[in-house]
DNA sequence: GGAGTGATGACA
DNA sequence: GTCATCACTCCA
């Protein structure tokens, strides 16, 4: 099995395209000296000055400056009192975009996701990295493009129909593994409802 | 369907 | 300084 770990040049491509990219691909974590990896397995895009869905639709803020700046960073913001979200900055430096990361294999919700793998503010504007103890590799999966959903973004009603339609968030429905068939293991995939 | 929770940003 | 809102989850 081949551990590629991405690149800034992965994330500066358009923010759509990372989205998209990201599924079937592995989010690891080293925390305490224990390392775990998930398949991405949904995601969301926020694109632009103009995207009224995006933190970045007003214009810079101290909260999320770090979506102007280069992309593979780490956006981690609190919301709702109790939540940590997990972003992956994309884009060049300048552009305020980036991907939420909302599910893993095994793990449903981007709030359940950041507390399985202990994301806190903590790593708010770190670079992906070892050193950062996050980042994203690609094992080689295949993920058919037919198997993966897209649908409008969740919980931003309040972005108006244009921008509270617009299909981008990315679902994996079912994963094909280069190297043959699920040796009778049983897959679990776990989903939440569309 | 509704509570809980507190940082954030808009406004004054 | 106040206040409404929120890229959510859990329990009913």
């Amino acid at each position: 099995m081949t551990k590629q770990k991405l690149l800034k040049e992965f994330f500066e491509q358009p923010t759509l395209t990372v989205a998209k990219s990201l599924i079937g691909k592995y989010l690891v974590r080293t925390i305490g000296g224990k390392t775990t990896a998930y398949m991405i397995t949904e995601t969301e895009a926020y694109d632009g000055f103009h995207d009224k869905g995006s933190h970045a639709h007003r214009g810079e803020t101290p909260r999320n400056s770090v979506m102007f700046g280069d992309g593979g960073h780490i956006y981690v913001y609190f919301t709702y009192g109790m939540h940590y979200m997990l972003n992956i900055v994309t884009g060049k430096h300048g552009f305020p975009a980036a991907v939420l990361v909302r599910a893993v294999e095994g793990i449903s919700g981007p709030g359940r996701l950041t507390k399985a793998l202990g994301i806190d503010k903590t790593l708010n504007t770190l670079p992906l990295s070892r050193k950062s103890g996050l980042w994203v590799e690609d094992r080689g999966t295949k993920i058919e493009k037919k198997n993966i959903k897209r649908t409008p973004r969740i919980g931003i009603r309040y972005a108006g129909p244009v921008w509270g339609n617009k299909k981008y968030r990315f679902v994996h429905s079912k994963v094909l593994e280069n190297f043959g068939m699920n040796s009778g293991r049983k897959r679990k995939v776990q989903q939440r409802a569309l």
